[in-house]
DNA sequence: CATGAATGAGGTTTCATTCAT
DNA sequence: AATGAATGAAACCTCATTCAT
């Protein structure tokens, strides 16, 4: 058993270099000019064994998205999880989402490219953690409202998209002018929740 | 000259046939698998007549966003160029922007899954048009935080930034419920400026 | 409409060049090892000019059999089409078969390689003119039983098959034999129609 | 010495288990669709452990052709080895073909498709066992013609051949019947040889 | 010996782009 | 100018074969 456990290990390690190799090539080029090749080259691995791994493109894709997703889902619900006040839920949620960002720029990448491609065909088809994740944030929104921390009349799953919208907005620029400044991204949280419940006018 | 005008009139309806039917193949398909045939095809023309209007498939697509940004930008300039008062101007942008959204559905399409794709090689270029929108987006946030509608500490590039994700989300919100409620996108400019101005916690 | 026309003919004259190509290397190599690059150098062409007439390698090779099939089917049923005599019919179909096939080697090399590859997902799916064929062959067959010429007590189908199959194995012992012996294939007419209706035996 | 032997044969158990699942595969999918990993799979052995056992997919269909050939050709000297009437030689090898044909339905699909694959590069190369097979097939004839079974004006080759063609022919169709009627393969051996000696006119 | 993960050559197929008509 | 057939580069993916464990 020790013997498997091993094999299973080796296994999850290859995944992961894929993996790895796939996110930095998919945020470097994109979906579409992205190649197996590539990935494999920077894997270090030959072509073949990506597909040992991974059925096909679209499914290394897809498998990398969820993975990723599932990690922020995860850390998200466990950060936000114990908490009640709804308004220090949002503020969590806002500061974990930016410190996941900055450690996964790669992903942001193709995170915000998103919409884009593989999809297309599928419609608007998020994937599975994706749209738990959507779930999860138009439920802290749903919180919040009972609280009164969020205007009851807005709708929900509009404002959470919004909030979504706004951080990574907020991510992008930061990535845009990382290299002027050296500020940490998660330092912009609290800008953001501002902006977020008291909108811009705020004084 | 006359003749050289009615050639050029000519010239321009052949490539606005192609503009018409490039936004809808690209808006249905993406940029990747929309081909120029597709596009020829839907505008009634060969392959190679696509040829003599856009040097290759990129500069099409460039073009095309670079038109549609045009109109766009010269909407947003005339409707809110006499005006004063930053928060009008405020809520004219975004009614403007809804308007024009909901009237070029296919160009919204195309305009989300950007970011994506022919850019990735040259990083985060936008169109030269994108970036005077951008710009004089920016410039009426700073109009707006002169006379103090908009709160003076925040970066002003940063909140233009967010005040357009923010449009794209109610925006593309709308399309996927489209089919349910029959309600008009611009119908929700007040959501979205209020939204803007006081965010999500205003009572 | 001239125009039109040699445009037609044009377009059946690459099509009739790839066949060609096509008939050659697929009973030089066989389907498998036969490449579309094969066969659009043979006909000197490039590679996706092949695609442009053919959706695929399978269609190519079914295409392929099915034309010349046709042609054997027509010209069996030209040459046997008149006569009331089943004898004599016979003697044309078996006499008909040898020219065809010392006319069209190539063909019968795929034709006789046939049971075996593209067919083998589709079970013993046999292309659509084979089978007009085989029904012709076996209505043959009852004829001749009609007249009494073959022996009532045979199953039809069982016969007619035990006929194309000798007609076969004629072809192919002749084909292997060909360079030692200048004889034509034809000139084996009356053998082979006397081994079908009298047997071995015949004194 | 004991070991060695039990060694041996465990090796020959191996090759043997091997054997029948390429059989099985083979037959089922033909020679290129065939893989060697659904051939070790079926086995139950590792990928690699085929290699240990045969150079190459080619070496393992040829061996595989190989032993059932010999096992066919050692049936019928059998059988036929003692006999000294050549009608009665005659009858033997139709009816063991028969009844090898019944119990080896895999093989004799693989046998059917040949002509077919592996063989394409070296021309018609038989095997050696192959051609062995047909040698005295054709010495049968011989004899029959030597003792006036046979008639003698005909070559001994090319009727051999067409002897092995009926009896394909008449297995094939019964393979093909085989759901609807429920009748055993050998019990078409009075009819072939009927057919083979007296041809299908006779009365 | 046995294994099966790794490899990469090579096949099929698509499609942006060119060019003769 | 307009066309669309031709091109061939390049992508995806499979699988025979090897080799470290």
């Amino acid at each position: 058993m020790a013997m498997l456990s091993r094999k299973e290990r080796d296994r999850q390690l290859r995944r992961s270099d894929i993996f790895k190799a796939a996110e930095h090539i998919f945020a470097l080029k994109g979906y579409y000019k992205a190649t197996i090749r590539d990935i494999a080259k920077e894997a270090q691995y030959g072509t073949g064994t990506v597909y040992l791994h991974f059925k096909n493109k679209d499914t290394l894709y897809l498998a990398l998205l969820e993975e990723k997703l599932k990690c922020l889902f995860i850390l998200i619900k466990e950060k936000t999880g114990q908490v009640k006040d709804a308004k220090k839920k949002l503020e969590i949620f806002i500061r974990e989402g930016l410190v996941f960002f900055e450690k996964n720029q790669d992903f942001f990448q193709i995170f915000v490219s998103e919409g884009g491609e593989p999809y297309a065909e599928t419609g608007f088809l998020k994937s599975s953690v994706g749209l738990q994740l959507q779930e999860y944030t138009e439920n802290l929104i749903k919180e919040a409202q009972g609280q009164g921390v969020v205007n009851r009349s807005f709708d929900p799953e509009q404002i959470s998209d919004v909030l979504t919208s706004i951080l990574k907005t907020i991510t992008l620029k930061w990535l845009q002018k990382k290299k002027k400044k050296e500020e940490s991204l998660v330092g912009l949280s609290d800008t953001t929740l501002s902006l977020f419940l008291y909108g811009a006018a705020h004084k």
